[in-house]
DNA sequence: ATACTGACTTTGATTAGTCAAAGTCAAGGT
DNA sequence: ACCTTGACTTTGACTAATCAAAGTCAGTAT
């Protein structure tokens, strides 16, 4: 079985792979900064799981997933994601707390107990962030969602999915009313002050930078 | 923080020193073999252990939790069981199986989460097994207990605890009714024929092995 | 007393994961 | 064409945890 190590690295190297278009190289670089090693490090371990099959690695280029790699980085994605909704919905954890703790469950927990979590909370598809929760197969329905950043105005949306895990910036959203399942629209968007204009439902206009309303994904309403 | 490493050698040494009259010395050779490991990797870790004030360690005699060590160790245990508690209470797993799980969970498992069970479980005071949960601050009630080897014929009994976590010994239990909290009398006992003949309440009488009997736990009723 | 035996310790080696520092490469600027 | 630069790789070293095999010790048996 892979380590802990491992199963980070490929998680990794999914998360990464994902903005980048699918089917981009991730650059060592990248990877080295987002696990917080050097890039030695990573160029080491990269070579390592290489020759396990489980990445296609073009030196001084980057890396990719195999399928091989892929299928193990999707099954820690759903430990991962079904722990975090455990501890939100069943232990009462508020959803800024949440990734750092699944951080560590995730590779302790059995395929039996999740399996368990997954009934117990009714097999669902979704995260507290709005994060698709792969099946135990492995397979992650694409979700097809604009940010805040870049949708049109004046439509009605409905917040769908928070595409950062900083515990600051979720409690701010969660004070400000921004969780996954609100109905709001956007009355402006300034690009030279860089801000956009929120309306929710009940309550005052509330104005974002446009890095904060980047990482705020929404579907029509 | 510790490693999950020194966690389970502490845990360890806590265990078998329980039945050696709490402060006698735990022998390298029987610490090794509970440990899975070679004699050699027991005494470095020995060595290390020591050096950190966590054990007390006579070469070729054998090894003892400092004080500093006997908290860690009772942390580990009050993981260990809360989580076992809740794999049966809340997921529904097997008593059997909750062990093996508990194992890795232990490792896993911040103290926020931990007081999280320990709340939704009613701060419960034993675990699956009858075993005691220690406090949050590292406390033991200890119990008086005697095993089915040993007490009184023809008194009234309750089943307090199981000292053993074999899967296949644990499902004969639960298949025979003794468990935890079960009422029962001894009938016989036989030094010879090395058994013991137990009476449950509408069941008719049930012989066990003395090894057998020795691991079940009671209390007067 | 001497020798044997089994338990324990030491030594030397291995593996996973990591860093620091030195080396290399590809691009772009001159 | 030649340098500079920043990104990447290599090298050498370290720590934690482990084993195999050789060495040591203490208690028992002769
Ligand atoms: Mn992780
Ligand atoms: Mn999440
Ligand atoms: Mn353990
Ligand atoms: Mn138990």
């Amino acid at each position: 079985m892979p380590s802990s190590t491992v199963e980070n690295y490929l998680k990794q190297i999914y998360l990464e792979q994902q903005p980048l278009g699918g089917s981009d190289l991730v650059p060592m670089g990248r990877l080295a900064t987002a696990m917080a090693v050097t890039p030695g490090t990573a160029t080491t371990m990269i070579k390592a799981l290489a020759e396990a099959n489980l990445v296609t690695y073009e030196p001084r280029t980057g890396v990719r997933l195999t399928k091989a790699g892929e299928q193990l980085a999707l099954h820690v994605l759903r430990r991962h994601r079904l722990v975090e909704l455990f501890l939100v919905k069943v232990l009462g954890l508020d959803w800024s707390e949440v990734h750092d703790e699944a951080e560590h469950l995730e590779h302790a927990v059995s395929d039996k107990v999740l399996e368990r979590i997954d009934a117990y909370l009714g097999h669902p598809s979704v995260d507290p962030h709005g994060d698709p929760i792969p099946t135990s197969k492995g397979k992650v329905t694409p979700q097809k969602l604009q940010s805040l950043a870049e949708c049109d105005l004046n439509q009605p949306l409905r917040i769908a999915r928070i595409a950062d895990q900083e515990p600051a910036f979720l409690q701010f959203l969660h004070r400000s009313g921004l969780i996954p399942g609100v109905a709001l629209t956007i009355q402006s968007r300034d690009p030279h002050a860089d801000s956009v204009l929120l309306k929710l439902a009940n309550k005052s206009p509330l104005s974002l930078g446009t890095a904060a309303a980047a990482k705020i994904l929404v579907e029509p309403a």
